[in-house]
DNA sequence: GTTGCTGCAAACAGTTTGCAACAGT
DNA sequence: ACTGTTGCAAACTGTTTGCAGCAAC
C-alpha cells in the first residue's frame, strides 16, 4: 500500500482510466498543499500557482465531483454559504474544529470521541452501515 | 420555567415586540407538530393545513431567520440540496441519525457521545464556547 | 394611527449542464 | 485517430431583498 500523495491519488485516477491533465495535476496539488478545506473558488485560484495556468471554474467543480465519487475528495459542512473541500486519505478519520468567528478551521488529532456508539445506534435504531459527521464550533485563541 | 410549546415560543416572540399574525401561528403550529426537520417549502405546505392560509415564501423565510436569531429553530445539516429546520427547546440536546437512501430522520435519544470532548479540546486549542453539530448516516431497517 | 408584516416580483449566488474545440493516450 | 477533457456561456435552484399595501397592536 502506497503512501497517500500526489503521485498515489494520480496513480488511482488513471487506473480508473481517466487522463492525468495539467489541469488536474494543478487541482491536485493545490489540495495537497492546503492545510484547510478549500471552496471551488480558492481551488480554482490556488491552481494557477502550481500549475501556471488557471482552470475554468467547471473543470474544477467537475474535478472534484468525480473525486468525491471515488471517496478521494470530501465535502465538509462549515454552515458558510458554498460547499468546501478537503481531501481524505482513506485510512484516516477526520473531525473538524472551526473558528465561528475567523472561520479557522483546525483538524483534531484526539482520538474520535463517538467510539462504540454506531454500534450502540445502528442496534438501537436498525440502522446499518454507520458513518458520521463530526464538527466543533467555537471561538479561537485570536479572536477571543 | 415553561414548557416548550407553541404558546410558550408565541409569548417569547412577544416579549421582542414582535407580532402574532395567522401567518406566524400556522408556522409555529407546523414546527410543533413536525416529526422532522422540515425545508422551508415544507413548511409554507404545511403551514397552509393549521392555519388556513398558505404564506409567501418569503414571509416564512423570514420567520424562521428571525426565529434561529433567537435560538428557538436550528438549521439541520442533511447534506441535500436545501437547508432543513427543527425547533429546539434551550434544555435539550439533538443529535440525528439520517437513512442515506430514504432521507428519512430520526433525533437520538441516548446520552451524547461527545462528553467531555469539548473541555479537551478547548483546552488543547485554546478555543472557548465551544458547541457541536453531529449527524449519523446510515442505512434504515426498511431500506436495507 | 403607527409600525411591523406580508405578498409579489426581481435580484443574487452558488451549482450544474450543453456543446464545440482541444489535448492526452 | 479516438475519446475524454476543457472553456465558455447559459440554465437552474435555492436564497435574499425592496417596496407598496395591509394588519396587529
Amino acid at each position: 500500500m502506497t503512501h497517500f500523495s500526489v503521485d498515489s491519488v494520480t496513480e488511482s485516477l488513471r487506473q480508473e482510466g481517466l487522463r492525468i491533465t495539467k489541469n488536474r495535476r494543478g487541482i491536485l496539488e493545490c489540495l495537497f498543499a492546503a492545510k484547510e478545506p478549500m471552496s471551488l473558488q480558492e481551488i480554482q485560484d490556488s491552481a494557477l500557482k502550481f500549475s501556471g495556468t488557471k482552470p475554468d471554474y467547471a473543470t474544477v467543480f467537475r474535478m472534484i465531483l468525480l473525486m468525491e465519487k471515488l471517496h478521494l475528495v470530501h465535502k465538509v459542512n462549515l454552515q458558510r454559504p458554498c460547499s468546501y473541500y478537503e481531501l481524505r486519505d482513506p485510512h484516516k478519520h477526520y473531525d473538524h474544529l472551526i473558528c465561528k468567528k475567523c472561520a479557522h478551521v483546525v483538524l483534531i488529532d484526539i482520538p474520535c470521541p463517538i467510539g462504540d456508539t454506531e454500534q450502540k445506534l445502528a442496534k438501537k435504531y436498525g440502522f446499518s452501515d454507520l458513518s458520521h459527521s463530526l464538527e466543533f464550533f467555537g471561538t479561537c485563541s485570536q479572536c477571543v
